[in-house]
DNA sequence: ATTGCTTTTTGCCAAATGACAAATGATTCC
DNA sequence: GGAATCATTTGTCATTTGGCAAAAAGCAAT
């Protein structure tokens, strides 16, 4: 619980009262290796903070692979916004890759809190202004890169990912196949 | 100047006295072919809108290779927010790569409207917020497709661009040599 | 330890792309 | 019109990566 409040008081400040506020509507939820938070096809319906294990948003593209866009580790927000915010379908899935313990708000929650506590609409913009933006800087560099440089950007960015999960997640994370991720792994070390 | 109300009131509900205040401020801005709005290692101190013309963002990798990271073509919002927000300098150039006719704000006008008009920041928000989506749905799935796919992709989404600039740039978008994006046209065509 | 299952690594060959240089085409300027 | 400059295409060869299948390694259940 902590962990949450230190993030969201990096993006500004509320008062006890307020913080107690958010906490009320806390809920865990344990999610097992594997299982989903939300599904493509469906209407995400909750925002999560992720305390332990990673996630990762994935999808299928044209020709039915399986594309990972990306990973989301301890201390971060999960949650497909595009379809939570609109209520539209989402078109991928945010699934569980190691056993991960959550903290989750139902979506009338953090509509409540939204309106009733000043402030927190603009912390929650500049945190998914941040996230969003993230996303850009990560996902883009990688397009204009072989795949050894890729790797040892992913290596960077999730320092502590690489030895948690199927090195098929990675490879399809960097656009590569899972022969050559593993040819450069070999020509790394 | 009819475009740019028409692009905000997508976003939100403005009453004619806050559309007349928003509009007071701007000032039209011509830029040559080639000339920069902003610039890496400067703070952006504008906000443009495209009336005429296309720009496009690009820096510098690790290898002094040029990378065009995005094109922003008529009807769009120009900006270098992450540096024009926190007063830091960018590590990216905004660049006319067509003669351009641009709306401009400056930076005391557009902060002055936030804190003025009620309900532009949250229009602006809304802006922002689809810009980086956009952003990152483009962008990402050029990781994962192959250099023919990635150009064709580049056609859908701007269509109205393949014609007025050099492909170079639309090369080092891709991530490939100008001599495979020849041959890749020419494969199609 | 053995079995069965999944993940990862290898080997082989084909296809795609990069690097570099030269040729061709377009445009501008005088 | 011709020269100079820049953009694009093409050629050649090297390198990277993909596709596919088999082997090896890791892991869990018994």
């Amino acid at each position: 619980m902590k962990e949450f409040i230190d993030y969201i008081l990096q993006f500004g400040t509320l008062n006890q009262h307020q913080l107690d506020l958010i906490a009320s509507k806390i809920t865990v939820l344990e999610l097992k290796k594997d299982e989903y938070f939300s599904e493509a096809g469906k209407i995400a319906q909750q925002v999560g903070f992720v305390l332990d294990g990673i996630t990762r948003v994935c999808y299928y593209n044209n020709r039915g692979e399986e594309i990972t866009k990306y990973f989301i580790d301890e201390n971060n927000l999960v949650v497909d916004m595009e379809s939570f915010d609109n209520d539209i379908c989402s078109n991928a899935y945010v699934q569980a890759i190691t056993d991960c313990k959550l903290l989750v708000f139902s979506k009338k929650d953090w509509r409540e809190l939204l309106e009733t506590i000043i402030g927190w609409d603009a912390i929650v913009h500049r945190i998914i202004s941040k996230a969003l933006r993230q996303k850009v800087e990560r996902r883009s560099p990688l397009v204009s890169e072989d795949a050894t440089t890729r790797y040892l950007m992913f290596l960077k960015i999730y320092p502590n990912v690489i030895n948690r999960i199927p090195l098929s997640y990675v490879a399809s994370y960097l656009g590569i196949t899972q022969s050559s991720l593993s040819r450069i792994r070999k020509n790394i070390s």
